[in-house]
RNA sequence: GCUGCCGUAGCUCAGUGGUAGAGCACACCCUUGGUAAGGGUGAGGCCGAGAGUUCGAUCCUCUCCGGCAGCACCA
């Protein structure tokens, strides 16, 4: 007999073979039916799989929701699958797990027929629906490696055989059977599960299936491009609904959408991937830039401004032209004839490179005249504005350009002081992020596969991030700190700050990078106390990442609606008749001496229509003038977002309110 | 860059193998109206670019450019 113990502490004896299933029966039919794994001495585990001694258990149903939705995702994927091969004999399997809303599952389409499209959705739900009411039950069994790759070369599935051939060679594996083994239609799928009991278990309405598309065989893109298929997968249908409403709420707030609507910006196909601001964009851009400024000015950062083109030996002794190449832009150092279109290249022309980075400049800028330790650090920041050829499938928006502008700076200093430069660092970007109100998480990036350097001078400079964190007191949960295997710069590790806006997404925007690589090869030095050469450290750094992305997701996480001190127009002077006219401009010309930025709207329309489309353009404030306003020197106050309720107060009172509203965050008292 | 989808008026989108339509926006006229669209009239399009099929292409085919969603890459 086994003991099993249930979280009340309770424990019940059931004979070997027994199940969690049997388990959850004998307390009552409600909970069997509810039940939908089981989490058995701590790991989740089928729930028709017998114990294998004695063992604490939990049954999971819908309440505990996250192993819940992880179950039945996973499911969603597997009947997603058996549906696509019922549906399109020829198609073979690979992966699918569940995401953080759903599923995909990544099939190799039969040739003939080409990858799945949206089209083929509809008939591939139906199928899913039929194989969920038929209520198949999932059997697991235990397998040879052998008899799996047998097994699936046998049936042409290819890609399952590679995985199954690199599985190691004694281990048990695990296959789920949908339908009884060996019985009509049933259908299996190697996989290390836990599954539910039956298909029948999953909602047939809680499911939709969402896009198409490629991704490649084990995330390489050097191997074929296999066809995935995602899905959203839910306990109910409520839930479901109520994600696909969130989805639509995400929609409306894009910031493409937005700065459209609201004539912030646009884009186009003569300078794709590059941004043409309009004037209500750029006041954005320049409130944020004065902000900046003014936090770097006071923390002992000095402004420089250097070149957009250098030579293209320049970027070979960087290091860039040999690791970064393929992502910068070069010109022919020629004066076109005015004839051709495009004037042929000699082959023996000079090249210049547009700058992808700030940072060699900025050595250069350090390597003038000769400097001592007593200088040090020397903290040089740049409004850099930097083109990188993207790939073009890569390009999105604001948040993923050509040419886009960096709140950079790099900071030369002696090995003792890089711990505290980058702890001070870590409070200058807290002060940043919390001013704009968001909230963020830090990871360190540790070294990659391709990368310059020694392995002890990366072991060092990962120490030194690392150790700067736990300074600050950053290092910690609330902090969301972790480490990142792998994704670190080629030149040096990153710390890196990811930004969560209003509906839950996390944005990568600022990094400080600790860079024993580029002063060595552009041979950057100052003299010590020793009176010897020495070779500095560089940090670089960046707060908002790039002008553009940081505008993009301030957009999105106000849904457009920015805080008074960025938004392009605070208020709108508007009238209702044209008697007050006289007395709108007088408003709107005190609200301008104040340095605010106000607009006024006499045209002939009525007051409705001015609201709505004031509303729309996201105004702050609206104030609103009749008769009895001009009569009476008052304004009738509508802020933007705030309920109904209308103030009528006085010109002098919402001086004071816009101004303080419009002051920046850093300026208040 | 890869896979799929898309490209028609400033914007959002209908539509057809015989060179085009709606709503909003815009212009003009009427209307002076108290908090999310007052009414009328009008102007506006090389139907992304190039080639092909066809008597004839915005529509069919191919190539290119751009956009969207993923993948891969990244601030």
């Amino acid at each position: 007999m086994f003991k099993i113990r249930l979280p009340d502490d309770s424990v019940r004896e059931v004979a070997p073979g027994a199940t969690p299933a049997d388990i959850a029966a004998a307390i009552g039919p409600g909970l069997a039916k509810a039940a939908l794994a089981a989490r058995v001495d701590g790991e989740v585990r089928d729930i028709m799989r017998p114990f294998d001694g004695d063992a604490d258990l939990a049954l999971i149903t819908a309440k505990d929701e996250a192993d819940a939705l992880e179950l039945v995702r996973h499911d969603y994927a597997h009947v997603m699958a058996e549906a696509v091969q019922s549906l399109f004999p020829g198609t073979q399997i690979t992966f699918g797990p569940a995401t953080d809303d759903g599923f995909y599952y990544d099939f190799a389409a039969p040739e003939s027929r080409g990858p799945f499209t949206e089209d083929d959705l509809p008939a591939i739900e139906e199928e899913m629906r039929r194989i969920i009411k038929a209520d198949k039950p999932l059997v697991r069994e235990e397998w040879t490696r052998n008899r799996l790759i047998q097994w699936f070369r046998d049936k042409g599935e290819t890609f399952k055989a590679e995985w199954a051939e690199e599985l190691p060679e004694g281990e048990a594996l695990t296959v789920y059977h949908s339908g009884a083994p060996g019985a009509d239609g049933s259908w299996l799928d190697l996989c290390r599960g836990p599954h539910l009991a039956s298909t029948g278990k999953l909602d047939p309405a809680a499911f939709k299936l969402t896009r198409v598309s490629g991704a490649y065989w084990r995330g390489d893109q050097a191997n074929a491009q296999l066809s995935r298929i995602y899905g959203t997968g839910w306990l109910n249908k409520k839930q479901l609904k109520a994600h696909l409403l969130r989805l639509e709420e995400a929609a409306k707030r894009d910031h493409r959408k937005l700065g459209q609507e609201m004539d912030l910006f646009h884009l186009q196909a003569e300078a794709h991937g590059s941004v043409f601001w309009h004037p209500n964009g750029y006041m954005i851009w320049r409130e944020l830039e004065a902000y900046m400024r003014r936090r770097m000015d006071s923390a002992g950062y000095r402004e420089i401004k250097t070149p957009q083109v250098m030579d293209v030996r320049q970027w070979e002794q960087s290091g860039h032209w040999g690791k970064y190449a393929e992502n910068m832009f070069a010109v022919p150092d020629i004066v076109p004839d005015g004839e051709d279109k495009a004037p042929a290249v000699a082959k023996d022309a000079d090249w210049m490179a547009i700058k992808p980075m700030n940072c060699p400049a900025h050595v250069l800028v350090f390597k003038q005249g000769i400097t001592s330790y007593r200088d040090l650090p020397i903290r040089l920041g740049e409004m850099g504005c930097c083109h990188r050829n993207e790939p073009h499938g890569a390009l999105h928006g604001l948040m993923r350009v050509r040419q886009f502008t960096q709140d950079d700076a790099h900071i030369f200093c002696t090995e003792a002081q890089v711990v505290e430069e980058v702890r001070a660092f870590c409070e200058l970007a807290e002060r940043v992020y919390k001013d704009f109100g968001f909230t963020y998480s830090i990871k360190l990036a540790l070294r990659p596969e391709k990368r310059f350097g020694s392995d002890a001078d990366w072991d060092k400079a990962e120490d030194e991030l690392r150790n700067a964190v736990v300074e600050a007191g950053m290092a910690t949960e609330e902090y969301g700190w972790e480490e990142l295997p792998g994704e670190g710069a080629f030149y040096a590790p990153k710390l890196e700050w990811h930004l969560t806006d209003a509906i839950g997404r996390t944005w990568q925007v600022g990094t400080i990078q600790s860079d024993r690589v580029l002063p060595e090869r552009l041979d950057a030095s100052y003299i010590g106390e020793d009176g010897e050469k020495h070779r500095p450290i560089m940090l670089h750094r960046a707060i908002y990442g790039s002008y553009e992305r940081f505008i993009g997701i301030l957009i999105e996480n106000h849904a457009g609606r920015m805080p008074v001190w960025l938004a392009p127009v605070q208020a709108v002077v508007a009238t209702i008749v044209s008697d007050a006219d006289t007395y709108a401009e007088k408003v709107a010309e005190r609200l301008k001496n104040l340095g605010l930025r106000v607009d006024t709207d006499l045209r002939n329309e009525k007051i409705n229509y001015k609201v709505r489309e004031h509303s729309l353009a996201k105004v702050p404030y609206l104030l609103v003038v009749g008769k009895r306003e001009a009569d009476e020197g008052t304004v009738a106050v509508r802020r933007l977002g705030a309920d109904k309720h209308q103030r009528v107060i006085t010109l002098e009172e919402i001086e004071v309110e816009l101004t303080g509203e419009a002051k920046a965050p850093d300026l208040r008292r």
